[in-house]
DNA sequence: TTACATGCAAAGGATTTGCCTCTGA
DNA sequence: TCAGAGGCAAATCCTTTGCATGTAA
């Protein structure tokens, strides 16, 4: 397991502009615990600096996605979240009553995934899965 | 494995209104073996009935799918697309060469994302999963 | 310097909705 | 009969884009 480059690192690695509105985007993007959508994302970014437009967030978060740092999930609400593509590999449970979002890594299911592609003639290249569920009231 | 209700008597057990555009519709709907988004459902539909306006076609999906009948899929093009939620339970493999939407069932799946719901001490109600791939050539 | 980035506002694409007319039960 | 359904067009929501200006390298 090698050192984990910053969203930031990446970008320059690809020969991008660190622009200041990238760097407080990266950074509030990192520092996110949560999965929150673009709009939310503005939000944050706009806290640190008033400067940044929420084109700009659009477009940053698409630049990202398209170079291979972020990963763009969908919950099926009609937007887009994006998670560091480089964390450890997790899926997601959502609990239907609250919409929180619980990550989780189960390799049992990766391997299964494999088998299964491979049953049907294809390579695995990727895969979405998320649970829904209810927390059971002990 | 009880007999399978159409749409329709599904519709009407429901104590919903059956009109000519529902019919054709649903009709529509259980004679797809593919994965028609709306444009592409009211394209089929009108091609029957060319009184049935894309606006029926949205809140007849939308009804059915509020009444449990029919089932929600996105496949990450921002579009969505509906099934027939009684069919058996499948999941898809999306090729992403040609974009081509493979179902299957894969039981060992569902129990192992159930074990694993209950493990993070949830009750699994339902799931999405997309295999992404591409054809091996043999 | 200069190609690329940003802000702003307008444009787009998918989906929903207001309003008035029509129709199933 | 009349509450609910449908047509049409305007409205909404999320996201993208054109254009003029600003800025990293």
């Amino acid at each position: 397991m090698g050192q984990q480059k910053s969203i930031l690192d990446r970008l320059e690695a690809q020969g991008l502009r660190l622009t200041d509105q990238r760097r407080t985007i990266a950074e509030v993007i990192e520092q996110s615990g949560d999965h929150p959508d673009v709009e939310e994302l503005h939000a944050r970014a706009n806290a640190r600096d008033a400067r940044i437009s929420l084109a700009t967030v659009y477009r940053t978060v698409k630049l990202l996605e398209e170079n291979g740092i972020l990963e763009r999930l969908e919950f099926g609400d009609g937007r887009a979240r994006f998670e560091d593509s480089q964390r450890a590999h997790h899926d997601h449970l959502i609990d239907l009553d609250t919409g929180e979002v619980i990550e989780f890594v189960a390799p049992e299911i990766e391997a299964l995934q494999d088998r299964i592609a491979r049953r049907l003639g294809y390579r695995l290249e990727g895969h979405r899965l998320e649970l829904l569920g209810r927390k059971i009231k002990s």
